[in-house]
RNA sequence: UGGGGCGUGGUGAAGAGGUCUAACACACCGGUUUUUGGUACCGGCAUUCGAAGGUUCGAAUCCUUCCGCCCCAGCCA
């Protein structure tokens, strides 16, 4: 199981724990990550996974994978293979401990029988709106249904020919008898299990009737042998009830819940109704899309996925509600990929350059570091010849004050290269700067002048005749808002200039060979990722994210 | 107006009667180093803990009241 160097901080899932197993409550841990497979994994859930999967392995137990499949209606065998992707591509093996509701399904039943045999449940004819009604209100208490005393051998009865799909949706369901009055609702008499005639993506046409969440979460937790049931804070009103189920049944152990608040991101949405509806509609490009929050899209997006574990260790476990800023997280990423990304050179928006002092048809090879970080990342070729592309933002004909880039007239370094002098600006008919004339002094090889005269900037550069073309994609926030209002039309709050193409770029050769999944450095730019659409014939990239760019912060104050 | 939960800086989050004029991290603001305006490094950033009372020699931590925010009325999870 993964390591990370980040030390674990505490908090009170992690204390929780520790007692339990320091009086004797528990004499191990096992905890479950249980996902319902109707959609893909985001952010979120990674924050829940490696809580589970982290905790367990702290304390020496062991962390269950279970889907929690209980609504065919929804789920499909895409997603469950999705999720496992991205559970183990996070860093976490759940060994031989993956289970399914599911699997319970016989066991559940029986324990339902032994319920209404019990006179703890009964089968009820109203329908869905009827039971609306007869449950009341948030202020007012329900009423009991007429069904709910009828004898426990007519329950039976009622309840096997349900299972024998002798009903429709929707005629009958198996309630728990438990008390109407309550002031939590789900202790209103909840629903056990109700009919579906939809293929269950695991046991196929074998069911007619499904348990619900409440029937089958707290359960499998107990069959599992769970002992830490840890979900967020929405369950907490259901804790009740997974307790009365543990009590009321004849089950293997005695598990427990503990809640803790979701995560919440800015920029973005984490909820998977509108995560689905982004994907259904057309918005993003697919559950993976880069700009998607799920932890395919961050993959995609040549996110590491230690830098998801550091973030999910960063935003703390509590229970109070909260909203993460995305900078965390881009803190996370950088921190990570400044450590791991080998640095290459490559233009986004190319700008040419005509060293008019260097031989026409000369080429030389130059050494160029691939990761000041790592030094065991050793050095590569980069070839220079006398025409270069430039950045075009890394020009300015009159440049303000705290610009000192390249310039007419002015000096600069090219990294691993040469000093290059601007002499000559030539423009195109609407007079946007179209080609620099420059010249380079062939005694500042590698990028130092032996008369110790210093340049105030270095500029990543390609040589024209060896660059490679390529798309780049650049993202940006999803949702320009901080704090979207999703209350509405989420449609409405998303960023129209999210994703940004640009089809020119030029790349130094060795990207070519750049090994897929792999996130490298552009200097001076970002970190980028060779995307899978990308083909020998037409390479694209995408940005992982931006450099810190002081620059660009100075730019924008006034008084430049 | 029923039940449950939560309130510590811009954002998270430790702290649970004295070591708190409140850790740490992100963000932000300065500065140093630098062949990435990157990285690294140094410094700044809550006399105050939702509010008001009270207990105490002493409170963010205990008590009382009040205020605010979140979740629950699916045969979703």
């Amino acid at each position: 199981m993964t390591i990370d160097s980040t030390p674990p901080n505490k908090n009170f899932i992690r204390d929780v724990i520790q007692s339990d197993l320091e009086n004797g409550r528990v004499d191990g841990v096992v905890t479950r990550f249980p996902p319902e497979p109707n959609g893909y994994l985001h952010i979120g859930h990674a924050k829940s996974i490696c809580l589970n999967f982290g905790v367990a392995t702290e304390f020496k137990g062991r962390c269950h994978l279970r889907f929690d499949d209980t609504n065919p209606a929804r789920e499909e065998e895409e997603f469950i293979e999705a999720i496992k992707k991205d559970v183990k591509w996070l860093g976490f093996d759940w060994g031989e401990h993956l289970y399914f509701a599911s699997d319970n399904f016989e066991q559940l039943y029986e324990w339902a029988l032994y319920l209404i045999e019990n006179q703890l449940a009964y089968v009820d004819e109203l329908s869905a709106d009827e039971i609306r009604k007869y449950r009341g209100t948030l202020t007012n208490p329900g009423e009991d249904s007429p069904y709910r005393d009828r004898p426990t051998s007519e329950n039976l009865d009622l309840f096997r020919e349900m299972r024998a799909g002798k009903f429709n949706e929707g005629s009958r369901v198996l309630r728990a008898k438990i008390d109407m009055k309550s002031g939590n609702i789900n202790l209103r008499d909840p629903v056990l299990y109700r009919i579906v005639n939809a293929p269950h993506p695991r046991t196929g046409g074998a069911w007619h009737i499904y348990p619900t969440y409440d029937f089958a979460h707290g359960q499998s937790d107990a069959i599992e042998l769970v002992t830490h049931s840890i979900c967020t804070l929405e369950f907490e009103d259901h804790k009740p009830l997974y307790n009365w189920l543990i009590e009321n049944l004849p089950t293997p152990s005695q598990p427990l819940q503990y809640e803790f608040s979701r995560l919440n991101l800015t920029h973005t949405v984490l909820s998977k109704r509108l995560l689905i509806q982004l994907v259904k509609d057309g918005h993003v490009n697919g559950w993976d899309d880069p700009r998607m929050p799920t932890i395919s899209g961050l993959r995609r997006r040549g996110v590491p996925a230690s830098a998801l574990r550091d973030f999910a260790e960063k935003v703390g476990v509590t229970k109070s509600d909260a909203i993460i800023e995305v900078a965390l997280l881009e803190h996370c990423v950088r921190e990570r990929l400044n450590k791991s990304a080998e640095r290459r050179m490559a233009v986004l928006r190319p700008l040419k350059v005509i060293i008019e002092n260097y031989p026409e048809d000369q080429t030389e090879g130059l050494n160029a570091i691939n990761n000041p970080e790592t030094p065991e990342a050793g050095s590569r070729t980069i070839p220079f010849s006398r025409e270069l592309f430039i950045e075009h933002e890394d020009f300015m004909e009159d440049p303000p004050k705290k610009f000192y880039r390249l310039a007419p007239g002015r000096e600069v370094r090219l990294r691993y290269a040469y000093f290059l002098t601007c002499r000559d600006v030539i423009k195109d008919e609407w007079g946007n700067v179209k080609e620099l004339r420059c010249t380079y002094d062939p005694k500042t090889k590698g990028g130092n002048a032996p008369d110790g005269r210093k340049v105030k900037a270095t500029m990543h550069w390609v040589s024209a005749k060896h660059a490679l073309a390529a798309e780049v994609r650049l993202y940006h926030h999803l949702f320009s808002s901080a704090e979207p209002d999703v209350t509405h039309d989420v449609v409405k709050e998303i960023n129209p200039n999210s994703l940004e193409r640009l089809a020119d770029c030029r790349l130094e050769p060795s990207l070519k060979f750049i090994k897929n999944g792999e996130t490298v450095q552009f200097e001076r730019l970002g970190y980028f990722c060779s995307d899978p659409d990308s083909s020998d014939s037409a390479l694209i990239f995408n940005r992982t994210l931006e450099l810190r760019d002081t620059w660009a912060r100075i730019k924008k104050k006034p008084l430049v």
